[in-house]
DNA sequence: TTAATTAAAATTGTATACAAAATACAAAAT
DNA sequence: ATTTTGTATTTTGTATACAATTTTAATTAA
């Protein structure tokens, strides 16, 4: 065993995997290939197995086919986000510190101001910020797991600079410096409810 | 490979550990070694390992060790449990086909006069027919998961049978039955926080 | 042409080997 | 007696081998 990488070629493997779907350089419907990938990214077929099934796990990939989410997978997704983001940020209303919602302001600056790597960066820990303001280890795994499909729609409503996008984030993040819970409520479900309607915008026509 | 049984090495490693788990013949804290469940299996270390790892995704293993649920574990479950069981009923509250509330019906019915086995399983039915009835692959995956730590959680209290359950079922029906979405969502919620506080009541005396 | 058959190749499931990492344990030093 | 150090032991991560299965392609029969 000559490694010289830091990280197990296992967590390798999942992560280069996963990007590659997520970008879609490995289209829908393609079958991965155990010994394709192991060659690929110079490891054996042993921890390539591994991030296979984990990435089954995610919904990523099923019978060794990648399966990109259908329009009704993601509005599920989304019920689902916007009734555990929707606590969060009321949540968050009540708890998060002073340091935590400069933290938070950060990231919609960066929204107004940076490049679009950096936007997709604040964007996702303005969410996360929330999140984790909650406290709740149980609700932050399952968000994790749908981190792979929620990157997706990132992309696209961030690479499309989808209008108000900061605007809703600066409300919400008022919300919560007002203490308001109800409100901060109110707005971050109807901010995920129209990045959803952005997204499948975008998806009918393509 | 002189394979007789009719099922995969793997399925029979993940059905038999999980089971072993979930029976607490392997009890909360356990490091589970792959080496010996090889053997006990008759199977290689292979197939282990990727049960271990669904184990994992399922939340039932954390690093190699059975999980051992803790209070603030079952809080967090139940934080989450109210949200999408709330919503569900709700849902269900529009969506709910007529035969559907018979067999919520019948639950509350068995509820009242069945047997401790008959009841069990008519309480858990209760809950599946309201969450199925939103349609939702996403949230019931995610109960899923959730539902064998609560097994698990469950395994260590002596199972009393509480005050008022069954009334509570039975409202909730009703306010099905009346279309009433706020109702509906209303009561569920109380519900499962009357049952948090139950379960926690009796671990606090163990 | 299409459908059925079969041989060859590719791919997977499982077992096994072995070095690296983690753990346990005894002996030595404080 | 406690801590430290070194050494054996266990356990894990990864690679590899091989039989079983699945897929593909070619060939033949309809």
């Amino acid at each position: 065993m000559k490694k010289n990488a830091s990280q197990s070629a296992y967590q390798h493997a999942y992560e280069s995997i996963r990007d590659k779907v997520l970008n879609g350089e490995i289209a829908g419907g393609t079958k991965l290939v155990e010994e394709k990938l192991a060659k690929e990214l110079g490891v054996s077929r042993t921890p390539i197995r591994e991030a296979i099934r984990k990435l089954e796990q995610e919904d990523l990939i099923q019978d060794k086919r990648v399966v990109l989410p259908t329009e009704k997978d993601m509005r599920e997704i989304f019920q689902v986000r916007i009734l555990l983001e929707g606590f969060a940020a009321r949540a968050s209303a009540t708890y998060m510190s002073e340091e935590a919602i400069e933290e938070l302001q950060k990231c919609v600056d960066i929204g107004r101001n940076g490049t679009t790597e950096e936007i997709m960066k604040a964007n996702k820990a303005f969410h996360e910020i929330i999140l984790d303001t909650n406290n709740n280890k149980v609700m932050i795994k399952i968000m994790d797991r749908m981190q792979s499909i929620i990157y997706l729609f990132r992309k696209t409503v961030v690479y499309h600079k989808r209008p108000h996008l900061i605007d809703e984030h600066d409300q919400i993040c008022q919300a919560i410096r007002n203490r308001n819970p109800e409100e901060a409520e109110e707005l971050m479900k109807k901010h995920l409810e129209a990045d959803l309607a952005f997204f499948l915008h975008f998806m009918g026509q393509n």
